[in-house]
Formats: structure tokens, sequence, C-alpha cells
RNA sequence: CGGGGCGUAGCGUAGCCUGGCUAGCGCGCCUGGAUCGGGACCAGGAGGUCGCGAGUUCGAAUCUCGCCGCCCCGACCA
């Protein structure tokens, strides 16, 4: 490729909208450009390093055994209704009307076409397995796109989707799909960790992000440093023990009856663990009210903890609840927040994080504003539909597996693999006959790579103060030549245009900066783009008889001309080890 | 959806509070010159519905109202 002939529109400045780096290199690197919020146009070289990467993809999901198809984007609303997620999904669709006003749905994802095609066409066991693949765009009303590709309205995803006879055999799948992941990422220069996540509604026990530590994530990771664990911190659990554990239990007819002290102006946790009161906030109970299907439903946990709701989602079945409002609040418990408790509440559902079962002398709030209640036995005085795990891990906390302190990290979910199960099969009827001749569902694994995402994850991973300096695997351009004088009768040109030639004829990806740019210029764009070597040719050096080397993160070194290709080809074969 | 900020040429911005004649600057772009190893230099030039619409006013980029768009935070933590 010659730039002259190409378009890369670099920006010395960098555009007010973009406030993560890497969106702001996108689009000065002139990768990509806006189209309006959450839509973008990828320019060549954008499209070019997204290609290589859809490419990286595509091999190693060839190698795992997935078999590639493409499905529509535009889909029939009655699949959604029939697998009950037009209602639950109902948030994300964009969705169109044909001229007859028949309406239609932007496809958010395709489990529902997947296992329609499935539901047609197999029939026997021995068809399975299957997984099928495909990388399309994806399209999301998302309540805020933001950081460039990142969350876009628009996106490119590799979805990928496995049917199996039996549960083990899913697992198989499954493990072949988190190996392949396991690859792909690597391959594309990229750190991401596979850590375990939340299976929210759905539920079962198979499901595992992919992620890139960045500060500019929107997921919190809990890992150990030495690896044995690793959670979204949606999922995390913790080695910890109950603070209340290490205080010997008494008979609960040895305690004190609990009874209401006057806290006039306490509506927190913290004010209330502090003079005069004094209660240390792992002996408060903290009562959060949420709202399920129009009803109250009460969590408690210790008052030093954090309510995490993606436990409380797979405890209720349904992620389709909310914080209540402060009036609803009142309405049904009598007081505000700040002076909440579940003390003698008996119509409204009460859940307890596990902490705080067998607590004893404990203090809540008494439903009544500015009163709380003390010597509360949880046993005794509340009535707990049932404990679970609904506390938020903390950095620090002992990991459940090594005992070692978790930390805690931001990171940028690239993908995402999932036991799904036979909820769509069965919605869908996606079944085939066993070697008995009975019918059974499908079951069933999906895999998603947010693409786009994976290239913009890329390049918040790889760069310094100059630009972007790409993985081999996915530059847009591996090598640029960079002559310094542009004139074609130069001897400086007639040597790049050698060099372009036999590095072109040996297959590498290289762009030959033919404009008539300074060379300060041509410098700072190759930096900026981020091409992975230079080889610089001036009328200088070349009177040696030498030209420069530049790797992106490397020394310059000079070596003769005619060892310069040589010299390349051999770099980069040790570079894409 | 709630809160905050912003909208002036392709990009970055000044001017707005305190209304006033041809809306200024840098980058980029075009022409010419000179230069040719790190976004250098000189001269000339093109490019603007000041987001859109209404209103106030003799007069609006500037003040008021409405709308649209963009960016950030939030939409849990009592």
């Amino acid at each position: 490729m010659r730039w002259s002939q190409s378009f890369a529109p670099t920006l010395k400045e960098t555009p007010a909208e973009a406030e993560i780096a890497s969106h702001q290199l996108l689009l000065r690197a002139g990768l990509i450009r806006k189209l309006a919020g959450g839509l973008y146009t990828f320019l060549p070289m954008g499209l070019k390093a997204l290609q290589k990467i859809s490419q990286i993809i595509r091999e190693e999901m060839n190698r795992a055994g997935a078999l590639e198809i493409l499905m529509p984007a535009l889909q029939p609303p009655e699949i959604w209704k029939e697998s009950g997620r037009y209602e639950t999904a109902s948030d994300v669709f964009f969705k169109a009307k044909d001229r007859a006003q028949r309406e239609w749905v932007l496809g958010p994802t395709h489990e529902e076409v997947v296992t329609t095609l499935a539901a047609g066409e197999i029939n026997s066991y021995r068809q399975l397995p299957k997984n099928f693949y495909q990388i399309q765009t994806k399209f999301r009303d998302e309540i805020r796109p933001r950081f460039g590709l990142m969350r876009a309205r628009e996106f490119i995803m590799k979805d990928a989707y496995s049917f199996d006879t039996t549960d083990e055999a899913a697992q198989t799948s499954y493990q072949s799909m988190f190996d392949a992941y396991v690859r792909i990422f690597e391959r594309c220069g990229l750190r991401a960790l596979p850590v375990e996540a939340d299976t929210g509604v759905i539920g079962g026990k198979f499901s595992h992000e992919f992620m890139v530590p960045a500060e500019v994530g929107e997921n919190d990771v809990v890992y150990v440093e030495t690896g044995e664990y690793a959670a979204n911190v949606e999922k995390a659990t913790s080695g910890l023990k109950s603070p209340l554990a290490s205080i010997p239990k008494e008979g609960t007819e040895s305690l004190p009856a609990f009874e209401s002290f006057e806290t006039p102006g306490v509506k927190t946790i913290e004010q209330l663990s502090k003079a005069p009161f004094e209660v240390e906030a792992h002996r408060q109970i903290k009562t959060l009210v949420y709202v399920v299907e129009d009803q109250p439903v009460l969590f408690l946990v210790l008052g030093c903890d954090q309510l995490n709701e993606s436990k409380v989602a797979g405890i209720l079945g349904t992620s389709q609840f909310r914080p209540a409002e402060p009036k609803e609040i009142h309405g049904w418990l009598g007081a505000y927040p700040g002076s909440l408790g579940a003390v003698g509440v008996e119509e409204i559902p009460i859940y307890a994080d596990l902490f705080l079962e067998g607590g004893q002398d404990l203090v809540t709030g008494a439903n009544k504003d500015g009163y709380h209640l003390r010597h509360v036995c949880i046993d005794r005085d509340i009535l707990v539909k049932s404990y679970a795990d609904l506390r938020t891990v903390q950095a620090g906390e002992p990991c459940p597996i090594t005992g070692k302190p978790l930390q805690i990290q931001t990171a940028i979910e690239v993908g995402h693999v999932f036991k799904l199960g036979t909820k769509y099969s069965e919605a869908l009827q996606a079944q085939y006959l066993d070697e008995q001749g009975k019918s059974q569902p499908c079951v069933m694994g999906c895999y998603g790579i947010g693409v786009t995402r994976t290239l913009q994850a890329v390049i918040e991973q790889c760069r310094d103060d100059q630009g972007i300096y790409w993985p081999v695997s996915v530059a847009p351009c591996v090598v640029c030549i960079t002559p310094l004088i542009s004139k074609s009768e130069s001897e400086v040109m007639q040597c790049a245009e050698s060099f372009y030639q036999q590095l072109s004829e040996a297959g590498v990806d290289v762009i030959l900066d033919d404009r008539d740019e300074r060379p300060g210029v041509k410098f700072k764009d190759s930096e900026l783009i981020g091409f992975p070597m230079r080889i610089g040719i001036g009328d200088r050096s070349l009177k040696e008889g030498e030209v420069e080397i530049k790797p992106r993160k490397g020394d310059l070194i000079k070596i003769p001309r005619d060892q310069a290709v040589d010299y390349v080809l051999n770099w980069l074969a040790e570079a894409s080890k």
C-alpha cells in the first residue's frame, strides 16, 4: 500500500469528544470517524486492523471445529416471543416497521435465530455436536453509548452457539471454546484474563468472561495475585468469615428482648457507629428495600457490607427489579430510609446474607423515623425467608482458595463464554432423537467476542505518549517504509521502492510513505498509527550504504541496505512467535 | 430517564458574563517561494446558516424560552 493512495487522516489535535486514550487514538490515528453517538465508520487503517482480529478469531474458531454461518440482523419478533425474551429484552431492541406496518427487530444477539435453525435442521443425535458461529453486526439500544467502540449502538460481534446431546458433551464444547478464546486473545497480543462470571438469571455453573485489565474498564474483577482465583465482582466470593462468627452465641432465653431507642437525625450506618451510639458497623443490620413486580422484598446485610445486585438477581430469578422509592418504602414499612428494619415484618419476603446467620444482639432500624432497635437476634426476631450470599467482596479479603489477599481491578470485557443449558432449545423446540428414539432438547452454549471492542482494548493496552504500538498480529500494516526524500528519481526513493517490492512479494503487509511531506511529519504519523516496524531511508545514511530500522517499541539501528529486507523478515518471524 | 457540561470553518479554540460596524486566532487545506533527518519557515488565499426555531431589542454568536445534538456522571449502596 502506498500512503499517498490510501486514506489515513491523522489528527494533530485531540478531538474534544473523546475522553479516554484509546478513543482519542482511534480518532487521531484516522482509524474511525463518528457518524452519530455510538455509530462509527471504519476507515481503511481501522478496518484492516479489525479484519486481522476477525481473521484470528475465524482461524481459531475453525480450528476448534466451529462452523461459520451468517444470520440475518433483521429478525421477526415472533421468535423472541417464543423464547420469552421479547418482553425482558425489549429495552435493548431497535425496532423497525415495514411498509405493511409489520414490526421487526434488529438483532441484539442471535440465540433465537440459531435455535430456530437448529430446530428445523437437527433431528438426530448423529448430527451432534454442532457449533455455529458468525461475525456480524449487532444492534443494541444502549442506555448510554460511550468511549467510542467500547459501548456502541452498533458493533461487530463474533457469536458462537453450540448444540450437544448431553450436559457432559456440552461441557466439552464449552471447554473447547474457552481454550480457543485463550488462544485468540493471546494471538491478538492482548492480556485477557478468564474470570468466573455471573450466570445471572439463567443460572448454572459455567460462565467465564475474558477481561482486559484497564483503568477505563466498566467491570470490576476480583483476583488473587498468584492466579488461582479470578472472578467478576458480581459473582466473587471470599474466604472471609462473618465478623459475627467469633462472638460466642448464647441461648436466646438468656438474652434481653429487643428494645427501641431514640436516634434523632441518624440516617446512616456511619452516624450510628459514632458517638454517642458507637455501634460498630458489623453489629448493625442494613435493610434494603427492592421492588419486584410491584411487590416489596427486603434484603439484609451487615452494616459494613454492600448488597450485590447481581446476586440478588440470582436469588430472585429475574433481573426485573429495582430499588424502592422512599415514598413506597414509607407506605410499606412506615419509615423512611435511615430507620428501616425487618423486625416484626411478616408480609414482606426477607432475604438475609449468610454473614447474619445466627446473629445476636444487633442493631437495626425500628421502622419509625428517628428510632432504632437494639438487642435484636436474627433467629428470634426476624422472619428470614432464606439466607444467601448477598454481599459484595471487598479488596483485601482472603481468597476463597488460597487465603491470600484479594485484589480488585477494573477491566474491559472482551469475551464471554456461557453454558446455556436447554432454556432456548426447549422454548424453541430444538430437539433431537437419542439412541432410544426419544426426543431430547439440545444442550446449548453460547460464546461471544466483541470484535470492535477487542480492537479498542488492544489500543487501550498498547499505547504510549506517541500513539499506538500495534502487536504485529493485528497491525493494519506491519512495516512502514519511510523515505525521507520523496522525489521519485532520488536514490532514496528508489531504495524505498525496492524494499517495498521485496517485502510485498514476501507477503509482508507493508506501507510506503511516498507522501511529499517533511520527515518529521512522516515519523510522527507512523508512530501515531503505530506500525510495529519502520524502515527509515535518508540520503545521509544511504551515502554510508546504510538504512535505519526502528521497531515501534525498540531502539533504532543502522544496517547495510542490502541486509535490510532479510533483517526485517527475521524480525517479523521472531515477533510472530 | 435524572444531574452536570458543551455546541463558533475539517480539528482545537477566543469572543458570550457587560448586545454594537467586515466574528478573531492556531492547526489543517489551496497557490507560490524557499527548505529537505522529528508535526520547521516566508508570502498570498479559500473556507462560517456562530446547532435549529421562536422571542426581547433600533441591533443578537452574546439576553430569554423551546427543541436538537454531543460529552461526562448517575440511574444500587438508606
